[in-house]
RNA sequence: GCCGGGGUGGCGGAAUGGUAGACGCACAGGACUUAAAAUCCUGUGACCCGUUUGGGUCGUGUGGGUUCGAGUCCCUCCCUCGGCACCA
């Protein structure tokens, strides 16, 4: 090769990449590999016109940590698919008016391409796609079992309702009021509607779900904030039911004439001095014969129609009128007001509350406002117990965590594999004691197949497109062999990537899900990396399924991931990247003109991993820079001889240091602080290089020619081509560098000869030392030598000494 | 309101309680070149003193504290980003 030819990261790049799916050096032999390392990263949605810059990101950060331990000697397996079932992808479809399954032939074509040209080192002998039949007839398969073990069930409640997208919703999936997916404001509906019990389950061992997703937190190794969001989501509260008797309440059926109300604080119980109900429980009262006034019945009306407002808006003060009986205080046996407020959330714990407004805010601010007494008196302790013993109230647990809703009424999602037979139902008969009607499809006959449905829509009616169809929806009970029907909902996407990470290293197997032995070899996933938006949502239903799973014996792990990693939003120029603002990077065009190298390090060097970074494209073009300086170094100086040996040991120490820095921050994802070591060994190569090269043939230099091998090496989880193509080039060395053994540090090198030592007068810098080792660490005689200094004797003149601090190779502080 | 990050040059960002500003961007000057690009070198927190070599003061959102020594630890407040939000 010659040695003036110029950095071309277009002709590198696609030429690796060709090789390296050919050689399949990024394929491990699943059932074979001697040291599997799972290496995850969440895989994309396919709802825009390709992959942005922030996906890059998030895949290139992940990428690096997988090259790097692919060099540490693993089997490292890093595959990747499309997340392209579900209401994102079918309303971009719905966007551009053209067929899901159409669109998903060519977005799957044009998202491979991208991820291809991002340079990572994906297995792409296994993808796949949520909506392949091969993968959503386990996604059924699931919610069969699911509905076997009695974990799926249907009920009627008041569920989450986006107008816009024309469906339900989980509660995970409203985001500050709004639908996750199209931010439209969420409105309540009363619909049938299919749950899964991640949070009223209980496992064989008789622990509920929550319990165990909480307690887990504390075994595994993920970012910390994402634990929190986590903890607060399923927010598990311990305090007592107390029961209250009601007096002076009309109408009511005679076995109504008490009350509960759950509370943290029963240790207050001594200043409750009032009883506040919500208004649907209140309606509900109303429905089964509570007598009462218009004005009540008024009010109540209005603040159910209100409450999704009255959530939204903070400066509104709190609403409430008398419900006109009364309850006894069970601890003080006095007559404590009963009231109907907007306040009290009706689906939390009873939906009833004691007023407390002498130890709680609102209660106090309520009591305010309707001239509700308050009583000081101070909390007992003794309370807790008192009440259970007297047979008041018992100890109660209650969760924020619900069920997990899991049917859409939507079209591109894998169909919900049950039928329900209204003669069963009305018979009373079915799969299920406590489900009449229903039964879920026999394993040997699924996949429910999608059926094309030409105007795939969304209704808004409550059911879904597949309702028209009747062709699919027309089918004979399984129970009686009268005619049925199918279920026409289909599930939640979530449902789709919440065990994706099970079917990977599996992929091509027939008769499972997941093959046990295979599984049994790479999972759980060893690191898994995306981002901390998925906190409550991706990851706490991948923890509940895969749970299940365990409990099942389907499995020998209760959690997914041991290790995960939140990366940082990447924004730019100081903005939010949004499509509204019109400021949307596509990486593409950046690859073109710098090359996937370049990206990949300038996006890995903006800042630190977990934080984020700013883009700008003057950064883009330091890095390239950078890379064309490496190249020339390794390229045009390879020949180069080290004739000075003070040189020669300067840059083995340089190396041996740089090794460890690097090492160390990847191991830990810095990614920033480890390529600024880096180049700052490339700096100091380049100085030694300058205007000495030497070409004298078959003479090398061992120093010079092991330097460049290593900052190779450092640098090839960041930029693979490149180094690719000077380390079997231009080197002459082993295809490939990426499995190659990552270099390492001998600890005698990492240690400079000389260092510098600082010498304080009362913690001010006043002079230094250059001193070799074995000075700087001895006490006396930095002592002496300090003293000695011209620039510090100046400022010790005249002052006596009172104490001497002395910091072994780093500095001697004289306080005077 | 509660729970988490975070506030450091013109900018992105470095700093196990021990030289604040690594590395990079931008800018300025220089080398090479007929020229340009590329590459390389030098400088670059603010202010003050000194004609130069150099010396000094201040400086990590605010105010206090601990310490020989604080960007780092503790307390107060301010701002900002993210999450949850009438959760009893």
């Amino acid at each position: 090769m010659q040695n003036n030819k110029q950095y071309d990261p277009m002709e590198i790049e696609s030429k690796w990449q060709k090789i390296w799916d050919e050689k399949k050096i990024y394929s491990p032999e699943t059932a074979k590999a001697k040291k599997p390392f799972y290496n995850l990263m969440m895989f994309p949605y396919p709802s825009a016109e390709g992959l942005h810059v922030g996906n890059t990101y998030a895949f290139v950060g992940a990428d690096i940590f997988g090259r790097f331990t692919r060099m540490q000697g693993f089997d490292v397996f890093e595959p990747i698919g499309l997340d392209g079932f579900g209401i994102h992808s079918e309303n971009y479809a719905l966007k551009k008016g053209e067929h899901p399954e159409s669109l998903a032939k060519k977005t799957k074509e044009r998202f491979y391409k991208q991820l291809h040209i991002i340079g990572n080192s994906f297995d792409w002998t296994k993808t796949l796609e949520t909506y392949d039949i091969d993968y959503y007839r386990w996604t059924q398969w699931i919610f069969v079992r699911m509905f076997k073990e009695g974990l799926a069930y249907r009920k009627k409640a008041k569920v989450n309702w986006c107008p816009s997208c024309r469906t339900v919703l989980a509660d995970e999936q409203v985001i500050a009021g709004n639908c996750e997916r199209c931010s439209s404001h969420v409105s309540e509906k009363e619909l049938d509607q299919w749950f899964f019990r991640q949070a009223t389950g209980v496992r064989p061992n008789g622990t509920l779900y929550p319990d165990s997703l909480l307690a887990n937190l504390d075994k595994i190794d993920w970012s910390e904030k994402v634990k929190i969001a986590q903890r607060n989501w399923i927010g598990r509260s311990e305090g007592t039911l107390i029961k209250f008797e009601l007096i002076g309440i009309t109408g009511q059926a005679d076995n109504k004439h008490t009350l509960e109300v759950f509370t943290t604080r029963p240790d207050t119980l001594n200043a409750a001095t009032f009883i506040v109900i919500s208004p649907e429980v209140a309606k509900k009262w109303i429905n089964i014969g509570w007598k009462t006034s218009d004005d009540i019945r008024k009010y109540i009306d209005y603040a159910i129609n209100k409450r999704g407002e009255v959530n939204r808006d903070a400066e509104r003060k709190k609403s409430g009128i008398f419900a006109e009986f009364f309850a006894i205080n069970p601890l003080t046996e006095e007559k404590i007001p009963v009231w109907v407020s907007e306040y009290v959330l009706a689906d939390y714990a009873t939906g009833s509350i004691m007023g407390v407004p002498a130890h709680d805010e609102h209660d106090r601010e309520f009591a305010q406002k309707f001239d509700l007494p308050i009583l000081n008196k101070k909390p007992e302790k003794s309370l807790w117990r008192k009440i259970e013993e007297e047979g008041w109230g018992k100890l109660h647990v209650v969760y924020h965590l619900r069920d997990w809703l899991v049917s859409r009424q939507r079209y591109w999602g894998p169909p919900i594999p049950m039928i329900f037979c209204e003669s069963c139902a009305k018979e009373a008969k079915g799969e299920r004691e406590d489900m009449p009607g229903w039964y879920s499809v026999d394993e040997k006959d699924l996949p429910v197949k999608l059926p094309f449905v030409e105007n795939y829509q969304p209704r808004g009616t409550g059911v879904s497109p597949l309702a028209q169809d009747a062709a699919f929806y027309k089918v004979k009970c399984p129970g009686c062999r009268k005619d049925a029907r199918r279920e026409t909902d289909v599930s939640d996407t979530f449902l789709d990537s919440a065990w994706y990470y099970l079917r990977y290293p599996s992929i091509g197997v027939k008769d499972h899900a997941w093959d046990p032995e295979i599984t049994r070899k790479w999972l759980p996933v060893n690191m898994y990396i995306g981002g901390a938006e998925h906190s409550v949502l991706h990851l706490l239903y991948s923890r509940f399924l895969t749970m299940v799973f365990k409990d099942w014996g389907l499995t020998d792990f209760e959690e997914p991931f041991t290790r995960f990693y939140a990366h940082g939003l990447l924004i730019k120029e100081g903005a939010k990247i949004s499509k509204s603002k019109g400021n949307i990077i596509v990486p593409d065009q950046y690859i073109e003109k710098y090359g996937a190298d370049t990206l990949r390090l300038y996006l890995m060097f903006l800042g630190p991993y977990d934080a984020g970074g700013d883009f700008r494209d003057t950064g883009i073009e330091g890095v390239r820079k950078f890379l064309n300086r490496v190249w020339i170094l390794c390229i045009k100086h390879k020949d180069f001889i080290l004739e000075d040996e003070k040189d020669a040991k300067e840059i083995l120490v340089k190396m041996h240091q740089t090794i460890k820095k690097v090492s160390k921050d990847i191991e830990n994802l810095r990614y920033n602080t480890a390529i600024s070591a880096i180049m700052e060994f490339v700096n100091l190569l380049t100085k030694k290089a300058q205007g000495k090269i030497k070409r004298a043939k078959n003479i090398r230099c061992a120093e010079w020619d092991e330097a460049l091998k290593t900052l190779l090496l450092l640098l090839a989880p960041f930029t693979p081509h490149l180094t690719e193509e000077i380390w079997t080039e231009y080197l002459g060395e082993k295809f490939s560098i990426h499995t190659t053994p990552w270099p390492k540090f001998n600890p005698e090198f990492v240690k400079e000869e000389e260092l510098t030592l600082i010498i304080q007068i009362n913690g001010k810098k006043r002079g230094e030392l250059r001193l070799d080792r074995e000075t700087g660490n001895d006490a006396t005689k930095v002592d002496e030598l300090s003293k000695a200094n011209v620039k510090v004797a100046k400022w010790l003149e005249g002052k006596a000494v009172k104490k001497t601090v002395f910091v072994a190779g780093r500095l001697i502080n004289f306080v005077i």
